[in-house]
DNA sequence: CAGAATCCTGTGCGATACTG
DNA sequence: CAGTATCGCACAGGATTCTG
């Protein structure tokens, strides 16, 4: 299998700026984050932090703050007390399902 | 179209750790290097420094290292003068391409 | 041309404690 | 439960100079 140079999309890099992508999943948390809200659904904060591991309130609130920022999850609070608060993928998240199962399908085919 | 939250093939978190996956093309210049050497094929160091705007060579030299390191690219030396150095993708990089082809129209998809 | 060697700085990341 | 507020440090990132 031969790498051909000149094939298409990604060719013109002035069209697919890598830096700013980097910048919206770069990040320790964040792409565990959208994977869990991408293809989990909702999820409250607890939830998220007992699904990370390793993770302190403080960097995941930061994270969450971040990709919120993004538009990249959706953030919905419940005026209740206990107080919740729900957190999802926005569409413009969900439309990074192909790329997350394209980075999954890559690492599995790596340890093999 | 709405959001199937038992889809595979990312469901199961562990087998997917995206802190490892974060490690391998996270920093500033990884994704554009890879890019470059994935769609556009082999390029000389200084090819490369042209090619990516703002980077230095020592920070260019640190992720070509960390890259290398990581069996992303592979680095083959000619021991002429003046010096000539060759970067070009592996296998395990080039796998990745799908990926950038995901990322690619994801972002494209945003703009519109 | 392709780097190595220094030195410096901002901030990403984290531990800890406190709050409505 | 879901946060803020502080503090601190290591390290990624960068500017500059020197070299085979």
């Amino acid at each position: 299998m031969t790498l051909k140079p000149n094939i298409e999309p990604s060719t013109d890099t002035s069209l697919c700026p890598m830096p700013e992508i980097a910048k919206l999943i770069g990040g320790k948390w964040k792409l565990i984050v959208l994977q869990i809200l991408i293809f989990h659904g909702m999820h409250r904060f607890n939830e998220l932090r007992r699904k990370i591991d390793g993770v302190t309130q403080a960097m995941l609130t930061k994270q969450l703050r971040a990709l919120e920022q993004d538009g990249l999850i959706s953030r919905k609070i419940y005026p209740e007390v206990p107080p919740r608060v729900e957190y999802s993928a926005t569409q413009k998240a969900i439309d990074l399902r192909e790329m997350f199962e394209a980075m999954h399908r890559w690492w599995l085919n790596q340890q093999g």
